[in-house]
DNA sequence: TCCTTATATGCACATATATTCATATATACA
DNA sequence: TGTATATATGAATATATGTGCATATAAGGA
């Protein structure tokens, strides 16, 4: 057998940029934030709708406190952003970019 | 103010699909797999080239077991495969979709 | 002002996760 | 078979994370 097969230092090494540690740090974030089924399960309603904290722990059977400290969190990192009306925060999602990797990964997570 | 402005539910209601339980362990997971930044270095580098495991612990600076403990979880998730020569593994991706995902992210976040 | 409703927050707790050390396994070769 | 090299694995540990309870805050209406 060929010893080219076996020695991949032999090709031509293309320089693979290290990723600097903000860049990795975002990057890591943007996925944790979609890691969890909480939070995907709330991102997914509000790719359709606005909805209020108790319309999202209704619908998702979920406790306020739960869907707060969610929302809190998404909202630290922009991905969620809210109106008020009276004492009724209506959230939405505030990240293009964020909602089309999980429509995409949801996309072929159903095709698959 | 009018009314309509704050009674969402007065438009009309689209029905979201409340995801399944398989779907959204297959999202979470794939997205829990891009969420940690050493996995992220070891698929960013297997993005170009495949590497033995040494390689890449030499590469990012990681312990020997520490980049085994992690390709044993991206092989289980199936995103990554390996051949065998000698003694060595040469590891490189398996996952077209998840490195486009990768990929899609580290360009959003370097060009904002 | 008092009461009600909607949401946020702090704390506690259970669980999950990433890393390390020490060691086991596997392959090649003398 | 014995040795060297490459990788995998198990146990231990420190840290991170998600959730629930209780309570605080905030706004609106009587």
């Amino acid at each position: 057998m060929s010893d080219d097969k076996n020695k991949p230092e032999d090709q031509e090494k293309k320089h693979v940029n290290e990723l600097d540690e903000e860049t990795l740090f975002v990057v890591s974030q943007t996925f944790k934030a979609l890691s969890d089924p909480t939070r995907i399960r709330i991102l997914h309603l509000l790719c359709e709708q606005e909805m209020s904290v108790n319309q999202i722990a209704d619908t998702l059977e979920l406790r306020q406190s739960t869907v707060s400290h969610q929302l809190r969190f998404l909202k630290n990192l922009r991905l969620v952003k809210y109106r008020r009306a009276g004492t009724t925060l209506f959230y939405s999602h505030d990240d293009e970019h964020v909602i089309d990797l999980l429509q995409q990964t949801i996309n072929h997570a159903l095709h698959h």
